[in-house]
DNA sequence: TTAATAATAAACACATTGTTCGGTATAATT
DNA sequence: AATTATACCGAACAATGTGTTTATTATTAA
């Protein structure tokens, strides 16, 4: 890739997140993030067809980070992690180190799209995990509304603590996120 | 109230609830509203601000016979409530009756604005009855973060089941409810 | 019947989007 | 170093949407 395009590129990805923590997703126009990236209206277009779609591609290289299977966050976890992490610390941990813009995006406003982007990646954790926590299921209720449950209610979690301003550790975050939902820790 | 505004307004209601069950609320615009309602455009503007407070003023009329005191839906609830429904079971009758248009609202795109406002009403509703889940409450955690967990999975449990279809019954979607979260049932 | 006021269409300024184009600057290639 | 390719630029553009204003007409309440 031409080098020109690099830094236009990642210019605008910057200018994008820091207007995020300033701005709502909505009120965030194209002029704004030209303007702070000191880039021309044709390069922006020329680089992502609309807004949404620069959000897309952002996501796409936030996710490869931090979803990404070097970071053991698979089915073989267990084996290639040092520590005694679970899956959801891990992911909380990284989230706290913020070497990605996750917590700024998760807690700014008019962001559905983010967290639809935000819900598949997890959902899709815990599916390729789904054996560690398919036997602390309730009974009687169905397999997918409980692994939607685990989603939904692990990324409200991490909402809460970013919006209380993370004062807890990600241990104790964890801790609170598997009471809740019922399930005991898997490794010691 | 004028019988021309109320005619007007009814008429821009109904148009906007129309519209959102076929696009996103996002897509929807004023002119699209007002060629449905048959109604000016200056007409709509003395109505209301923005397509924002539209829906502000909607949920507003709908919330009313929805979480209303009259519906029992308050602490004295176990008094004037004649079936032996909860409070969640009650409210997940009326959204099934769909005599309101909160499932449409639920289901619909781009609609973090509502989702908002109703959570503000299901988080009244929790908190007016606090007493009656906070000794189920896991130990050791935040009571601002159990209550808020509820919340959340209440109306999560709604969506799933809506985006789902509505398939099973109000009595079983609750028990589900009342499984994830892990409480026992309040009234037998 | 009258006085008040709600509804109307049409025009308006304004903001934002996404495209096009000719010229300039920078990168890769030889 | 010279050449070629192409990324960037600014400016202008049409298209769409917002919210306001105005003068006129129709409806309501009294």
């Amino acid at each position: 890739m031409d080098r020109r395009q690099k830094r236009t590129r990642t210019a605008i990805f910057n200018a994008f997140i820091n207007l995020l923590s300033t701005k709502n997703y909505n009120n965030i126009t194209v002029a704004d993030v030209i303007e702070l990236a000191n880039v021309g209206r044709a390069t922006f277009y020329s680089h992502f067809e609309t807004k949404d779609y620069l959000l897309k591609e952002l996501c796409n290289e936030l996710f490869e980070h931090v979803f990404s299977v070097e970071n053991c966050l698979v089915d073989a976890y267990i084996f290639t992690c040092k520590e005694k992490d679970t899956m959801f610390l891990h992911l909380i941990k990284h989230i706290k180190k913020n070497d990605n813009n996750i917590a700024k995006l998760l807690s700014c406003k008019n962001n559905e799209l983010f967290l639809e982007y935000f819900k598949v990646e997890v959902k899709k954790l815990i599916l390729a995990n789904k054996n560690n926590f398919s036997n602390e299921k309730p009974k009687f209720i169905p397999e997918e509304f409980w692994l939607n449950h685990l989603t939904n209610t692990f990324i409200e979690t991490i909402k809460w603590w970013i919006d209380n301003g993370m004062i807890e550790s990600p241990e104790t975050i964890t801790e609170y996120f598997y009471k809740i939902v019922g399930i005991k820790k898997q490794v010691q």
